[in-house]
DNA sequence: GTATTAAGTTAGTCTTAACTAACAAATTAG
DNA sequence: CTAATTTGTTAGTTAAGACTAACTTAATAC
């Protein structure tokens, strides 16, 4: 098994790779708060056991395996999250930080029981989706808030960059998944918009909350 | 906040000091399997830490702050196991090896929703008193069963050493916390005795198990 | 009460995972 | 296309927590 230090440093390249596929040493470095030559040794390490795909001066690019890897551990975060908030009571701004620890608990079983108890979840929380058993996830084709028109009417699908702020700042503003919110307005100076959702009167939304939160079009 | 080896150090001390209230750096060497160099110096880190009193040559006394940091870290492992089996769905012989890695996660709100849940409970699956928020606990006067007279009825109350071995056979037997036991002879020569619950025709208990079968007699 | 054995300590080494300082390669700017 | 900047690497150090070998103190035996 992988030490608690190596599965934060794939967590990370998987996490970062979303996009582009592969990840520089520097950004993994400041992602994870690790000086570069720390990363770039364990690196060479974790390519040593087939974990990432690594050459002097080259983007780091996870292998199959780091890949999976990353994912199951991904899986045990989002299942844990979703336990804790299903199961147990809690909120989705306290979720993160006691995920992040029991991720690394080594027990399939524990993790099975979870599923089990949650009927299979295929999204946690945040409406991040959950991955499968064998490391395998598909985003939906959900739209940002920030990309829609005014006009549309839209249904919270997920949020990206959840961080404890974030997830406050929702809270108070009533905002959660399901939730049915109609675009009023677009400030085409900086992107600011107006909408109207349940029994609020409008609110008013920056371009920052809107690029982080996802939905599905109606 | 104490590394994760630390805490297994607090933990072995408090368990082993139960009796004689001191343990030898052989015993607790013994008991982590880890080589009395290593024991010696890290009973001088923690006596630096305040958390035992350790002078060269003599037996290891936990401090007031190490007994109470100790108790606490019991405290998450028998909150976790309570847990695991009342709210999850395990068996009392699966827990142990799961607790023993949640008891170090750091995030009072974890356990003190699971003791809600639990409605505070003052007993862990095996029967063994799980401390209080303060690391207070008490044993009450429980009886080993190898102990009891023939003619004796007893109430199964708790089960020490507990190895998930043990806790198979038992399953085995249909012994079970609460179950109703008669004592029908002890063999003098090895102290077996014959016994009688529930519909199970006379069963044949060695001394062995006896002696870690707490009972109530009634 | 000395000799032997067991327990405890000291000194020195190893591994993991971090760091800084210094250097090298790649990229960007002019 | 060279110069400056950014990115990446190498070398050497550190701390935690383990080890073995060798030595010392304490306990036990005769």
């Amino acid at each position: 098994m992988h030490s608690l230090v190596e599965e934060n440093y794939l967590k990370a390249l998987f996490a970062l790779s979303k996009d582009k596929g592969s990840v520089s040493v520097n950004d993994l470095s400041k992602h994870l708060d690790i000086k570069m030559p720390t990363v770039t040794i364990m690196m060479k390490k974790m390519a040593f056991k087939k974990l990432v795909h690594y050459e002097c001066y080259k983007p780091l690019i996870l292998t199959k395996k780091g890949k999976k890897e990353a994912a199951l551990i991904i899986r045990k975060h989002r299942l844990t999250e979703m336990y804790l908030v299903e199961k147990m009571g809690f909120g989705w701004e306290e979720v993160h930080n006691i995920a992040e620890q029991i991720e690394h608990i080594k027990s399939p079983k524990l993790f099975a029981k979870m599923a089990e108890l949650l009927d299979y979840p295929k999204f946690d929380p945040h409406g991040t989706p959950i991955p499968d058993i064998n490391g395998e996830m598909e985003w939906k084709a959900y739209s940002k808030l920030s990309e829609c028109k005014p006009g549309d009417m839209v249904k919270m699908a997920a949020v990206i960059n959840t961080t404890d702020e974030f997830l406050k700042f929702l809270n108070r503003r009533e905002i959660h998944l399901g939730l049915k919110i109609k675009i009023k307005s677009v400030e085409p100076f900086d992107n600011t918009m107006v909408v109207k959702y349940k029994n609020h009167s409008e609110e008013t939304l920056s371009n920052t909350v809107c690029k982080r939160l996802l939905v599905e079009k109606f």
